[in-house]
This record gives structure tokens, C-alpha cells and sequence, in this order.
DNA sequence: AGATTATGACACCATTTGGTACCATATCAT
DNA sequence: ATGATATGGTACCAAATGGTGTCATAATCT
């Protein structure tokens, strides 16, 4: 009956390669219906809806109905959640570029 | 025979909460040994060691034996991976904010 | 030496994942 | 009205995932 609504993690969701060019071809192309999208896989339709499915239980995609075509529009909000997971680990990264650089300057 | 070394996408790596929790501990900690970190777990050690050697195939990790017991380092830089993707689509949340902004602003 | 500890290596298992094919329904074109 | 198109939904399937338990081995402690 009702879509179960289920909620999906953002770093789950952007795991899959598939997903992660979905997103991009959403970031360029503003809104695109299933149709469309499916032609830029090798995938059929019924696996690029599924990828879709988990990207908007996300939040990453937003869907609307015009007509008998589904278009799907990207919302980038959800992966702020990534940038501020990795902002804990950014320190180490740049500390260790930085040991590594006094290193080579010897 | 050979460790068969396997390669794995950082992305998949970071996927698992459980693996984000050991990144975040290892982080924490500098250089533990697994019995030390199966403790701060509900899971098994063998599970614990499972996902270590995905986290290690990711490189996001690297360990030594000393004595009987085999000490984890977490290696962030594998992490760059991830904020360079993101810093693609950063844009287009921040561009979003700004409209949401002008909008209240009216 | 003998007991304990730390780990690795497997075999095993239920569930999830990522894909397919098929059927039903709604919309559009002629 | 008929046919083609676009999608949703379901059943199905092989493989991967995330766990477990068990056994073997190496290192440490008394």
C-alpha cells in the first residue's frame, strides 16, 4: 500500500558506482525523466528505478510526475551529512601532508 | 597463499556504520591492537577483524604485529577520495542555501 | 612445560544487494 | 479506438554482506 517510506543513509547510498553516476547526471542535466536516465546505462530500466528508489529514500533525489514521464531532480542537501563526517578526519590528513612535507625538506 | 589484495573503493569502505565507528576510533586512539578495539564492540572479534581487512583494503588502514598482537593505525588519506567527489556537488548546495537565503530575506 | 592470550583462517548461515523478466496501468500519438 | 510509450510493481535469482562458531598456531606468563 503506502511506500514504506523507508529511510535510507546517505553514505549507504552513495556506495554504489552506479548511484554515485546517477547523482552526477543528475548534478548536470537539472531534471530528467526514467526513460532518459536508463539510456545512459547499460542496466535496464527496472535497476536504474531501483538505484533511484534508494537515492530518494536518501534524500538525494527529489521526483515529480508530468505526464506519463517520471522526472527526477537531484538535491545535493543530504550530503553536507558526508562533508561534515569527513571535516573530523580532514585535520589528520592535512597534519600528515604537513610531517611528510617537513620530511622531504630535509 | 598470497593475501590476494584485494582492492576496495573507499566509498563501499565508509558505507558500513560499524566501520565508520572503527575510523572514529582509531582516530581517537592513534594505534590499537584488534582485542582492544573488539571490546568497544557488541560484535565478535571475528567480525571486527573482517571489517578491519576491508578497511585495510581501502588502505584506510594499516597495521604491524608486535608480539601476539596485530595493532591498527588509521590511514586517513584515502579520505581525500571522498572530498574531492564531494566538492564537485558542494556548489550546488551552497548555491541552494544562497537562494533559500534571498528568499527569506524578502 | 603448561596454561592463557591474541590472532588468523575457515566453514557456515541468514539477509541484503543488484540485477533480470514479466505483467498491469496510465498517458500520448494517429 | 488502437497502438506505442513510460512507469510501477512484483516475483525471482545469484552473489555479496555481515555476522557466527570452531580450530590451529604463535607469543606470553607462571
Amino acid at each position: 500500500m503506502s511506500k514504506t517510506e523507508q529511510k535510507r543513509d546517505v553514505f549507504f547510498a552513495i556506495a554504489d558506482p552506479s548511484r554515485r553516476k546517477l547523482i552526477r547526471i543528475l548534478a548536470d542535466a537539472d531534471e530528467l525523466p526514467l526513460h532518459e536516465i536508463t539510456a545512459k546505462f547499460e542496466m535496464g530500466r527496472t535497476a536504474v528505478s531501483k538505484h533511484l528508489t534508494i537515492l530518494k529514500e536518501a534524500d538525494l533525489v527529489r521526483n515529480r510526475k508530468i505526464g506519463r514521464e517520471t522526472r527526477y531532480q537531484l538535491n545535493p542537501g543530504p550530503l553536507e551529512e558526508v562533508k561534515d563526517w569527513l571535516a573530523y578526519y580532514e585535520k589528520f590528513w592535512i597534519e600528515r601532508a604537513a610531517i611528510l612535507k617537513n620530511i622531504l625538506e630535509d
